[in-house]
RNA sequence: GCGCCCGUAGCUCAGUUGGAUAGAGCAACGGUUUCCUAAACCGUAGGUCGCAGGUUCGAAUCCUGCCGGGCGCGCCA
């Protein structure tokens, strides 16, 4: 409910203590050095050692450098400066010029107390503030992005995982932010999948069951079958491919009346999708006519490998088939698999819904189209073409030059002096394709596509295109996101593609927005490894698919919390509904929060052994912390209840682990911020161990239920509430529930 | 060949963008329970931050060159 008499400033509200540190310096610096130094930076950070105080001030060494003064002296001006604060204790000079700073404890302590009591556990933000006005900006973050028609392995974990808390971060910090799945569901996908129903459907010519294909295709990728067995194979799967489309050429007598009623399950769309992309790799760049599947309606032929190719461009528009029918099976094969994704998306309790879904496909519009009578209907590519056609835009240090490559359409990125920035194998310059030679699109083009519409807006950025059609196709798709940033979490592999995407995306100039520009961010992430580090697969080499390694967790948390029901000295006692809920909290938490403590940027080691350990920065540790503390709330609630008194409690801090307690639930905010500026989600990890173990030497120092007096009880209990919220916020934001009992 | 990422304790990893004596967890050794959940806590030991130069008050961090590992490099996504 909105309190109209209270204006927003006076909200109570937990600042960040950082930018009070700052502004403090700054306004001393002012006083101590005159109007130049305005706007310098303070330089103010955390101490490295608690020894050193609170936060650190190192302005006085690069200052007294530009300044050609004696660093201490500067330091000592700067103290001066600071006069009496409220904020610190006197500060101290230290080492070549460092200045200690010490948080007056009152502060610590009226700061928390003027943190609202909690009212409403799901919006709880402990009085942290939102951003707003010209600070709120319209973010996107494109994440999970699985493929249709495929099941989602672990390489799709750290993208959903990651991504899910980026926007967790950004939409807690105040600003819009819409989530955006960009699911596979174009181009060869197309092609594959309408080629796999089309063989459920001719299969029983041959009297072939779903587990036929799938001998087939095991045999296809068994690595110890020779090369003579498995062209064998092909040339002999080849004949049934070419009987079956003998049989039925245009497809209007059997394929598409089965289309039409057709509706697919997952289940048997897999087997097929994989035996035709099995099929696909293996005839690849064998050249021998008997792999070639020839079509008496079209005329024309096509290798065995290059099948699903064809029908994706046929189906795109590239023929005058009519393909309404693919049309609508290609949609139904996608819902199939997108109710699987949802059964997973919600087992790891991510945010992503059916309406997140932005795949390939639905930029479609904006990407050229071939009429039936030939005709080219311009898009983004004519644009793009156009806006940078030679001598090219600059943009980000670099030129950026549109023209057609060995007829291929490209974009080349150059340096200053015309020498490209990047190169093929053979030291030539390496564009990025925009339009293949035959005319089809490709990734690139989509990506550009995406770009323009996730940032026109009809109003907030009216992007000036010189091609009518595209304006066209663009207002019929709502004009456009106006989004102010635009986050990709994928992996690492892909960052040279992103290298050339953006600074083509900036040199369109589209992404100038107002006064500044919109800001493209690729968040790449590496790889999940084995415990014998390489990629984490099966002993058979597939991926490990993503529903067997949650479910996997689920299991080993629940024989985890069996085995911990059984020690007689535990004093709680779990119903077995309880169990199953701390199973599931646990086993999916821990392989969330594995991936999330990690620094992104590099490989990880998985092992179930260390994401369940109780010790060290775990999932289970945190939250084990968490219950131990609403254990305390319950048992206090049952002699001394929980109530005004300790809601209104004054805050003492008087013993170092309450101190300590204290300070580090007040860094909360700064952590945050800093994850959502730098998109690192193991800075929250490693904020919420810290605070975890300072709240376990709190607890192992000053006994809350014990403590020498009601004044002392209040104060501890308030401060345990106030550690819960903060614990409970931060790993809300990571995508963990909490546990009350476990 | 070129580009990107990485190399930190025996193992798995942090290190918030240049700060003081480089930190955790595991493994090893020692201690803590008539006491709010011992699934915990405390302590000890363990390091030429791959190697060699350079930049400066100050480098694991920035620059250069090597060595070792991973990934990527025109019509796939």
């Amino acid at each position: 409910m909105r309190c109209k008499s209270r204006p927003a400033e006076d909200q109570p509200s937990m600042q960040s203590l950082i930018s009070q540190v700052r502004n403090e310096i700054a306004r001393a610096l002012v006083i101590a050095i005159g109007e130049d130094a305005r706007g310098v930076d303070p330089l103010v950070k955390p101490a490295t050692d608690a020894k050193f105080g609170d936060y650190q001030c190192n302005v006085a060494m690069s200052l007294g450098k530009t300044l050609g003064r004696k660093p201490r002296d500067v330091a000592q001006a700067v103290v001066d400066g600071l006069g009496d604060s409220t904020l610190f204790e006197a500060p101290e000079i230290a080492g070549p010029g460092f200045i200690n700073l010490r948080l007056r404890t009152e502060r610590l302590s009226t700061s928390l107390e003027e943190v609202p009591s909690i009212a409403d556990v799901e919006s709880d933000r402990l009085g942290i503030s939102l951003v707003t006005g010209e600070e709120r900006r319209r973010v996107i973050v494109d994440y999970s992005s699985p493929n249709v028609a495929k099941e989602m392995h672990v390489g799709h974990l750290r993208s959903t995982v990651i991504g899910d808390v980026i926007a967790r971060v950004i939409a807690f910090q105040g600003h819009e932010v819409i989530r955006q799945n960009h699911l596979g569901d174009w181009g060869t996908q197309f092609g594959m999948v309408i080629l796999a129903l089309w063989h459920l459907c001719m299969r029983k010519h041959q009297g072939e069951s779903v587990e036929d294909f799938q001998g087939v295709t095991a045999k296809l990728t068994d690595p110890t079958l020779d090369a003579e067995a498995r062209l064998s194979l092909l040339k002999q799967r080849a004949r049934i491919h070419q009987d079956n489309l003998n049989r039925d050429p245009t497809g209007d007598v059997e394929f598409h009346p089965y289309l039409t009623a057709l509706e697919p399950s997952f289940e048997t769309l897999l087997p097929l999708y994989r035996y035709v992309s099995a099929i696909e790799k293996a005839a690849k760049g064998l050249s021998d006519e008997a792999l070639l599947i020839h079509n008496s309606e079209t005329g024309q032929s096509q290798h065995l490998s290059e099948l699903s190719r064809y029908v994706a461009a046929m189906l795109q528009g590239k023929t005058d088939r009519s393909n309404e029918q693919e049309r609508a099976a290609w949609f139904k094969a996608k819902e199939a698999t997108l109710v699987v994704c949802s059964g997973i998306y919600r087992q790891l309790g991510v945010l992503l819904e059916d309406g997140d879904i932005c795949g390939e496909s639905f930029y479609q519009p904006l990407l050229h189209e071939i009429e039936v009578n030939g005709e080219r209907l311009p898009g983004v590519v004519d644009e793009v073409k156009l806006i940078l056609a030679p001598p090219g835009k600059e943009a980000d240090g670099m030129r950026a030059v549109c023209r057609e490559d060995q007829g291929a359409i490209c974009v080349f990125l150059e340096k200053p002096d015309g020498t490209p920035c990047f190169k093929g194998p053979e030291g030539d310059a390496l564009p990025m394709l925009i339009e293949k030679s035959d005319g089809a699109s490709l990734y690139a083009t989509t990506d550009i596509a995406g770009i323009l519409y996730r940032v026109a807006h009809a109003t907030e950025n009216p992007v000036q295109l010189h091609i009518p059609r595209l304006r066209e196709q663009l207002a019929t798709l709502g004009g456009g996101l106006g989004a102010d940033r635009v986050i990709y979490v994928v992996g690492a592999p892909q960052k040279l593609h992103f290298q050339m995407l953006f600074p083509t995306a900036h040199a369109t100039g589209w992404t100038r927005k107002g006064d500044r520009s919109v800001q493209l961010e690729h968040v790449a992430f590496g790889s999940v490894l084995g415990e014998d580090r390489k990629m984490l697969k099966t002993r058979s080499g597939d991926s490990i698919k993503l529903k067997s390694l949650l479910d996997e967790a689920v299991d080993r948390a629940r024989n985890l919390v069996g085995d911990m029901q059984k020690d007689p000295n535990r004093t709680t006692d779990l119903s077995p509904e309880e169990v199953e809920n701390v199973a599931n909290i646990v086993g999916i938490g821990a392989v969330k929060y594995a991936d999330l403590c990690q620094n992104r940027n590099t490989d990880y080691v998985f092992s179930w052994d260390k994401m369940l350990a109780m010790q060290g920065n775990t999932a289970p540790y945190m939250l084990y912390a968490y219950a131990r503390i609403r254990s305390i709330y319950r048992r206090g609630a049952e002699s001394a209840p929980f109530d005004a008194d300790v809601r209104n409690a004054s805050l003492q801090l008087n013993e170092p682990a309450e101190r300590d307690l204290a300070l580090a639930v007040l860094r909360l905010p700064d952590t945050i911020d800093a994850v959502g500026e730098q998109l690192m989600p193991n800075y929250l990890c490693d904020y919420l161990y810290g605070l975890a173990g300072k709240f376990m030497v709190f607890y192992e120092n000053c006994s809350v239920l014990k403590a020498p007096d009601a004044a002392t009880y209040a104060s501890r209990m308030r401060l345990c509430d106030l550690t819960a919220r903060a614990l409970r916020i931060g790993l809300s934001l990571l995508g963990i529930r909490t546990l009350e009992k476990m």
